[in-house]
DNA sequence: ACCTGAACACCGTTCAAGT
DNA sequence: ACCTGAACACCGTTCAAGT
């Protein structure tokens, strides 16, 4: 009803970021009146990525492995968001509890369990672990990429300058800490470190 | 010059967002005026921010492992970090570039390459992941603790209302999943996970 | 040349007053 | 009972006008 006004608006200027006032506008009414449907800001956007998140494709059919599966599972997720950055900060400071995200949650955990995790505390230290790693690399990279070539310049200059012998490991490795790849790569590489981290080992070959 | 009053205001009012205004106020001028020192509101969190990690211990004697002191580094610095959630935004969002920044930079790639990371990049993704979480953790971690215990609460009631069969997994680990522990024994695994991951085992017993 | 008051364009949230 | 205009208490940033 309401989120799909909030939708709408995130479409129509989705660089800005969501806010009432900009939300009631599109209803035509005042801010004010909004209060009766959402308790606040943050309440808003868990609505709106709730309704986002219906967007994932949630299946498996047992042929991916489950470290596959969750590899892409969460190269989508993250890719959601990043493309949603006005609603991603939600997703960092409340659990969102609406039905797409608990069906998230329980992919999640079906194929954690799946992978080999046994003990069920285990399973929920990885889920909050592999959410908290998507929202936050969301969040980066959707700010970075907001960030100046200017920027990236100033910064390579920083390290080029101060390094002498205070930072001497910082000098030797030079600007590879920055260029290490394309944000895709970035973003491929640690999911499949933390993966690989959490999951066992695959016991055959 | 400018940062000390910076501190000064998030000391007497922490719980309050660093403001161009409430600094200005401190300063006995008008908000424009400070344009002149900083380019825009997340420099000047990124400013104090580094003025703040001069607190951070950032010594090795080499009696601790690599993986010891990489732990108690990051322990320290999420805390830090969580003390002062008006300025931990800072670091999701930008490299902060100043020197106590680089220090820590400088040691993480130390501890890093002394616990038996061999290639340059791969020391530079593992920092890369580290400080991320970190400043991910710090920001979940002060936003939380804000929340009410309604919240909680709240969030209970909809795992034990909404489970039924379209989330069975959800609802067998039921709220196992949030009481995992506190705060700190959530921050101490998570990190002693990626710590895990990331280095290399040892060689020997 | 340097600094800044006032203005511009926004926010979230509340609440008294209307229908 | 339900809704909302107007108000309150804030923001970041710019720029013309002052010293």
């Amino acid at each position: 009803v309401i989120v799909d006004a909030a939708l709408t608006v995130i479409e129509r200027d989705g660089k800005h970021d969501l806010s009432m006032r900009r939300l009631a506008a599109e209803l035509d009414t005042g801010a004010a009146s909004l209060y009766v449907y959402v308790r606040n800001t943050t309440h808003l956007k868990a609505l709106v990525l709730d309704r986002l998140l219906a967007q994932l494709d949630l299946s498996w059919d047992g042929i991916d492995s489950p470290h596959t599966r969750l590899h892409r599972l969460l190269t989508e997720y993250i890719d959601l968001l990043i493309d949603h950055p006005a609603v991603a900060q939600a997703a960092l400071y409340i659990w969102p509890d609406g039905q797409h995200y608990l069906d998230l949650v329980e992919l999640l955990l079906n194929l954690l369990i799946a992978g080999g995790i046994s003990s069920n505390e285990r399973v929920a230290w990885a889920v909050d672990l592999l959410l908290q790693h998507s929202t936050a690399c969301a969040l980066e990279w959707s700010q970075r990429s907001n960030m100046s070539q200017q920027g990236i310049t100033d910064l390579l200059e920083t390290l080029q300058h101060a390094d002498p012998d205070r930072h001497p490991t910082l000098h030797t490795l030079g600007s590879d800490i920055f260029t290490g790849g394309t944000n895709d790569e970035r973003r491929e590489r640690s999911i499949n470190m933390l993966l690989t981290a959490i999951l066992p080992p695959p016991s055959d070959g």
